[in-house]
DNA sequence: GCAAAAGCGGAACCGCGTTCCGTATCGTTT
DNA sequence: AAACGATACGGAACGCGGTTCCGCTTTTGC
């Protein structure tokens, strides 16, 4: 799959020292690319704000998921290192299951763009959305169970349709100051109590 | 805003002969191609589709949202009405809501990329977004209203970011096999129900 | 039948993703 | 240090799709 290391693996020992510069140089490039005009900023902006060459870009970043995944992998990595810790210091575990599914939410609607790429079908974009799934669906998956042992919850929620619809819940809510995706996640999971304890 | 007709109004009763038969031939052809392709179809395909230039097509919808408001507007409206019929033969107003919602979910799930184009940030659709806006809003808050009305559901509930939300949660249901939008729609207006006092 | 108005077609332009290859740089070997 | 293969680089070039623009055709009013 990946060569070298971009994409999942970051260790990257060999290659050449200029290729390992680059490789820093980019990611920091696009970090600040997506800030200011999103995960969806022309690769030709990403690569002047380097001051790469356009081959250089997809030799290291063959599609734009491996660029965004090298970009947010430590902060996906440290929502889903969250998920254990809130089971253990909340008070129940469908609040923590509220809990973090927030520090989800924060998460994407930070990352203008973000969210609407994550879904499925995006052509181009199943490493990204693989990589949220292998990250996060095990921690979701655990909560809801936690929750559900504790009778909190129904016990047929699918883990995967919920992270899936509450990406979609994030989806353009960067731009719209009228919609709040974060109560709207809050609803979904208040939804799945149940109906009387 | 529109000279004519194409948007919101439909009777174009001036106008050239031709001119009008072209336009009804366009929006059959882009119905026909919004079900293959969806609704992000390359505008060269509906133009080939129905055997017309160009020029023709961005003459008579200038934006795509047009196009997309022409191939759906009854089927929006249809939905509109729905909505009293509902709220007079459920039971309850949470009741009919439920029911609308599933009818507005089934329709934006069956025509390929809709949901997607609806949110308010999607430069170029703003007309689309007003138009469902303006003829499903009135109709959500009515049934809110009622249910509020009847204590069953939190009184603070915001039409517009219920749609927006289930708008969201539709993004992409038709691509993924193990995604079920209507679902967490249902979920979604679960969650709205009042902690029973 | 004729001229102005209205409408039509599609070439052309632009932005963007992606590929490809001649050139430059690296690091190793002698 | 010189030389040579391997590795990486830059950016021109191509394809696709949206959008504009203008010369030509059809319609309509007289």
């Amino acid at each position: 799959m990946n060569d070298s290391d971009e994409g999942a693996g970051q260790a990257a020992p060999s290659r050449r020292k200029d290729a390992r510069r680059n490789q820093k140089t980019l990611l920091d490039a696009a970090a600040a690319v997506f800030v200011t005009s999103g995960v969806d900023a022309p690769v030709r902006d990403i690569a002047a704000k380097a001051g790469v060459g356009l081959g250089t870009i997809y030799r290291h970043f063959p599609t734009r998921a491996d660029l965004i995944i090298g970009v947010y992998r430590h902060q996906v990595d440290a929502c889903a290192d969250a998920g254990p810790a809130l089971l253990a210091t909340s008070p129940s575990p469908h609040s923590a299951l509220g809990q973090w599914i927030n520090l989800f939410v924060d998460f994407l609607v930070t990352k203008h763009g973000l969210a609407a790429v994550l879904q499925a079908d995006n052509t181009g974009f199943e490493a990204l959305h693989a990589y949220f799934l292998d990250r996060l669906l095990p921690v979701c998956t655990e909560m809801l169970e936690a929750a559900a042992v504790a009778g909190e919850i129904r016990p047929d929620t699918d883990a995967y349709q919920l992270m899936r619809g509450v990406g979609n819940l994030c989806i353009g809510a960067e731009s719209d100051p009228r919609y709040d995706a974060r109560r709207m996640a809050e609803l979904l999971v208040a939804g799945l109590r149940r109906p009387h304890h």
